[in-house]
DNA sequence: CTACCTGCAAACTCTTTGCAAGCAG
DNA sequence: CTGCTTGCAAAGAGTTTGCAGGTAG
């Protein structure tokens, strides 16, 4: 199946990766949801239109996807992990996870950006002189119980 | 094999649970490391002395640890979970961690954490109160790149 | 054309579960 | 004694790998 130049082609192109159908699609994938979404749904979510699909091609394209900076691996610990599109190539802002410890819900948060920013200026730079360390990002999040669980 | 009353049988009594060897074992391990043990790891120490011990024991005690509040799950994205004390019955402070991409090294750090305070005070409330979540735990880390890695 | 990419199936690793025997209380 | 706990073995679940055929450039 052939696809003259992907959304995305030249972004894999420039890393040395070839632009195919199935990263085309799966990059697509993540970029039409809101979710968090786990190899094993973007697989089935594929496959309902494109069954031919491997999972295992999509273990492989997320692996790349993540070297290029395209995607983020998240872990919510409920035994999978879970991808979303990287936020300097997706219409998502910046934004953590608020994790319902009973029911598994994931809630983003994009608030109080401006106190984050100016706790990790504070810290930041003497985290890396003290242990002498590069930071390259960080993450944060809130554990505890969603609305529906409280009640 | 008996055990009169370990360190740790109240605790576990408190919550219903019996006070076993194993049980006070694997906190005793838990207690005298400095590093993230996974349960291979802490059943593979124990078996040098303690040979008839279960590695699904092991899983299913830090199961219940957990469940006290007296085990923190880690997860680092090596392919395994990790444990460590909790800080309130540790001796360790409240601590973050730094994450190396590239070697996997795990460096904690207990610097900054009034910086830390402030800025949760700033933010936690309001998060509750606008996503009507209650907030229990947080995590934050920075992942990067460390001394050995950069050089 | 040629090296990279893919689907399929099998292999692997970590974790969980079933069960009979063993212990704590 | 009674029911929770354990070790062992087997099963489960998620992820990775080998390989032959397919395709981008």
């Amino acid at each position: 199946m052939r696809r003259e130049c992907g959304k995305w082609g030249h972004r894999l192109r420039n890393h040395g990766f070839r632009s195919t159908f199935t990263r085309e699609i799966i990059l697509e994938t993540l970029e039409a949801t809101s979710e968090h979404l786990s190899p094993e749904d973007i697989y089935k979510k594929i496959k309902t239109y494109y069954s031919t699909i491997g999972l295992a091609t999509v273990y492989r394209t997320l692996e790349i996807l993540i070297e290029l900076g395209l995607v983020n691996k998240l872990d919510f610990d409920d035994g999978r992990k879970r991808y979303e599109l990287a936020e300097n190539v997706s219409s998502k802002t910046h934004h953590h996870h608020l994790i319902c410890i009973s029911c598994r819900k994931i809630i983003d948060y994009s608030d109080f950006l401006n106190d984050e920013i100016e706790f990790l200026n504070k810290i930041e730079k003497k985290l890396e002189m003290k242990h002498n360390f590069k930071i390259q990002d960080h993450f944060i999040g809130f554990t505890g119980l969603c609305s529906v669980c409280l009640s």
